[in-house]
DNA sequence: AATGAATGAGAGTTCATTCAT
DNA sequence: GATGAATGAACTCTCATTCAT
């Protein structure tokens, strides 16, 4: 539509920057992130950064934004949604363990995101609101228990999957699908009616 | 007796720096703490911290220090080892909802050392081998579950009650009672025999 | 020709940075040379020196490489190794105060490089060398004495100009070529055979 | 004759403090010279060096005038005084490498005095003074060369025998006598009629 | 649009100096 | 007189941000 479209190239380098980003983010945090290395990593000039950013902070934003999305659109495909508890756990916690094998350090970036000493990412992430949803969703199908409190449910299973993540990244030795079917199994015995 | 006993003055102010430190480390994360603020709260100048610790990382570990050694001496009494589960489920989560109630920002601290994403605190804190301590007790007792991996249960129960406890600081309304419950239930359901 | 080629403006910098942190180490020492006060004087900011120099150790070694550098080629023209002695003392100790001249605190940085009390820097320098090899060049012509020690004799040759310069900055009235002819005259009877 | 003579318990610190003083100075230069390490090597606290100097220059001083009053009282001898040229360079000469060798690092707090990058320690001090009157002395009685410049000719008789001593730190294996001989050597030829 | 040299505010850290004990 | 814990000014060094090219 708008005369205004990246360009192949332009695209490319978008990514490459996203890319660096994240990998930076994730390992060192954020204070300890310079933007001079992640342009570099990314092949750009520092300057070119701000052509798409507005500074650092928004630069952490863009990447936890992009995570998000690819995080949130693994939960939310037809295929997830109609399949019956628990099987959906698996799926879920399959999805998360996916997005998370793709971009390697997931587990610090939901660190830096929903897990943030910063208070003002103490707000609930779209992660969270995926995850209450799909809980949401259970109830009202009848098929996971209705005394439990779908928000602070969302707040533990994903404190579950992280320290699992943690666990996993610690012991390399571990089986990712072994923990998987450990926090299934967990949270089949938690939430299932 | 000694002459290397601190006065009390100078252990009030070596509280004063550590309650200081721990909050601001607890609201801004490690980086965004100013030693110059950290000083100002406990009412000292900057180069008082400096006598008692070598530098900012130093503090940093100082606090943390304190904060695990009142945690673990919280899940370390008599009257706990000695109680069965499900009821000693409660009591660690008591124990760790009182310490940080004591402790104000204790889950942000906790994302400071546990969670961090420094590579170097990926480490196994004390505060997860208690964890994994009660655990290992509890199978060796016939309590528990035989068929769960001790050091991944152990990071799974800690994201649930550290996730929880974000749930609790983000919605103020919440009560803390009906919080641990759900956490004592969840734990039971997946945990015991 | 190559893009790495500094710009003319960039090496105006680097000349003016180089010059405002010879004369501030000249006339205060190492540890009294504030670097925003070279900055100011260089008309730069405080971190385009960094963008040059690794800091301020590395600051200084780049101004006495720079007058070394200087002081030895004004001591290595064909001209003075053809000549014989004794006016080639003349043309050896004309060298050193032409270089002194056009860099006002010869005398001082002389001081921080081979006249530095820190034991690091007690090594000889190439200015020692030098005048080393002019001992050694007369010695094996056959013109100098061969019952002198060339290191020993170079030191002590040194010496002999650093406090008449010493002496010429201290009183102003004092002729240069006065000093000059003073100092041949104390080598030609000292070393001549 | 004061009431305020210092007990013998409190000279021995101010003793200590000096020598103490004395070596980090000399080993270290001004600036990167602690009181604090002053004080623990004089075996004393930081607040009793303030109790004998108003602050680190004042010690600095104290330690100088200290040295140079031992100098000078060496060079001051009747002896010396009725020596005829050339023997009198060799005692004066040996007269220094005494108190060098008593004060260990008095090369380097020469470097500090008289050699200083410090403007306001280029004023000529009473070791030059002294080493000047000897010259005149020599020159009133006939012995020395009256067409040199004392003030100068001081200064470079001084200037040798710093290289000289400097050569010597570096080269341990030198032979003090030898090198002696040849300063010795070097000043008759210079400066004898 | 892209660059990267230049900027300068701001941080951690040191240590001479003070003063209550 | 002697102490040494406390102070805080001043330093070096970093790096997000800008802007002339």
């Amino acid at each position: 539509m708008s005369t205004h479209e990246l360009s192949p190239a332009q695209q490319q380098k978008s990514s490459a920057i996203l890319e660096a980003a994240r990998q930076h983010f994730a390992k060192h945090g954020f204070e300890a992130t310079k933007l001079s290395d992640v342009a570099q990593d990314a092949g750009v000039a520092v300057g070119t950064i701000y052509l798409r950013y507005e500074g650092k902070a928004e630069l952490l934003q863009g990447v936890l934004d992009n995570v998000e999305t690819a995080f949130c659109e693994a939960m939310d495909t037809a295929a997830i949604w109609e399949t019956t508890f628990p099987e959906r756990f698996e799926m879920i916690i399959v999805a998360m363990f996916e997005t998370a094998d793709q971009q390697t350090h997931f587990a610090e970036l939901m660190a830096l995101s929903g897990f943030s000493a910063k208070p003002t990412n103490m707000q609930k992430s779209p992660i969270l609101s995926k995850i209450e949803a799909h809980i949401h969703d259970g109830i009202a199908r009848g098929e996971l228990r209705n005394d439990i409190d779908p928000p602070l449910a969302a707040r533990m299973a994903h404190g579950m999957v992280d320290g699992a993540m943690r666990e996993l990244m610690t012991n390399k030795m571990q089986d990712p699908v072994v923990t998987i079917s450990h926090i299934t199994d967990a949270y089949a015995r938690w939430l299932i009616k």
